[in-house]
DNA sequence: ATTTAATGTGAGTAAATGCTCATATTATAG
DNA sequence: CTATAATATGAGCATTTACTCACATTAAAT
């Protein structure tokens, strides 16, 4: 059976600011470990170590070690929320070629925040139990999609915007992902333009 | 430091039906504990149990846990590459519009071959050092779609074929693999016209 | 029928890992 | 300055897990 054990055992909130700084030193060390070694090499002993610090202390601030990539994922996830939403105030003034172009760009630069990590993190996300937020960003985004190409129907030929939507929003954070993994053998700027070129003939076409 | 383990350590070949038989049973369970209880709950002795073995059985077969992984992969990246590598015979006489229809929807078979078991599994895949076959697909449609491309060049309007490839592909297997994690959300066969459109119209367009 | 090779078994071992707790140190409050 | 709360420590326990090995069973060879 299944269980939810990233909200469970509640543990002591940081008060002093020393303790907030152990909170970080952990998650950046968590971080780090993903990344250069992998998540079979992430323990919680071996994350004390790295972030300098007792393994009594992950137990201050995180009820259990699932807790730690939770707020892993959760301060991820707010930073491409935050540089998501505030593109999308400029798109109203745009005409839709423009519009597309922004969006993608934005999406790129979310992705760019971190890529291994992003990509090392949302596997292990995934696998956690209860954890819903990379569900939530991606209904999101969609949601964000679909209200974007209502106040565009009459530019579109589509019929289905449901599934438009799906489709524009998955080639958007697929072709961005993709790319700026393999980057720099793929030119990001050039990228950019080809997916919003393609996705503006897809609308129009 | 990384090592591959992948492949180190032979072990016994199988030589009489009882014994190939085992071996099945053993990826078999292993594949079904994948999908249904999670990567976590792979384990050795727990795959004997579900494959109705001794963990010593696992070990006359596999040098040790990641090779039955391996395996798997193997398998399963066999099974798609046989039936993309059968559509590509029909490709030539067919005109661009329906030979990309005809691509998406042999990567989508190829993909509704156990959904849940390929994420799961081009996720485990992922992180064993030494493991390249992923990647190796990866190439092999990326160099399949170049070729594609450039045999219909003057029908495309693109001057970067390379980045196509990679645009067509990467947009393929991305809309085709969520698509059918989504269905029956999802219509696939709406999808599959959709996306074909979309590429029709970005190379033509 | 007997020998030999192939296959199967599972208790047991060593190592890894999540987590606790008794204790020590540091900061804040009165 | 003292008392109390907050924070930090790390040895060590309980559990899990990958893997071995001595032995048992079954099939093939002669």
């Amino acid at each position: 059976m299944k269980v939810n054990k990233t909200t469970s055992k509640p543990r002591r909130k940081p008060a002093q600011s020393r303790s907030s700084n152990t909170v970080d030193c952990i998650l950046e060390a968590s971080a780090h470990i993903l990344v250069s070694e992998g998540q079979g090499k992430l323990n919680t002993n071996h994350i004390a170590k790295i972030a300098g610090v007792s393994v009594g202390s992950i137990y201050q601030y995180f009820g259990n070690k699932e807790t730690i990539l939770a707020e892993l994922g959760n301060r991820h996830i707010d930073e491409m929320l935050t540089i998501i939403m505030a593109t999308l105030q400029k798109l109203p003034s745009l005409d839709l070629k423009e519009a597309l172009e922004t969006m993608v760009h934005a999406v790129m630069d979310a992705h760019k925040q971190e890529p291994q990590l992003h990509q090392v993190l949302v596997r292990e996300l995934n696998k956690l139990d209860g954890y819903t937020r990379v569900e939530e960003l991606d209904g999101v985004l969609l949601n964000l999609t679909e209200s974007f190409l209502k106040s565009r129907a009459h530019e579109i030929s589509s019929e289905d915007l449901k599934l438009a939507s799906f489709v524009v929003m998955q080639t958007i954070e697929n072709l961005t992902h993709q790319g700026v993994l393999f980057a720099p053998q793929i030119d990001l700027s050039k990228l950019t333009k080809e997916c919003s070129h393609m996705l503006y003939c897809y609308l129009t076409g």
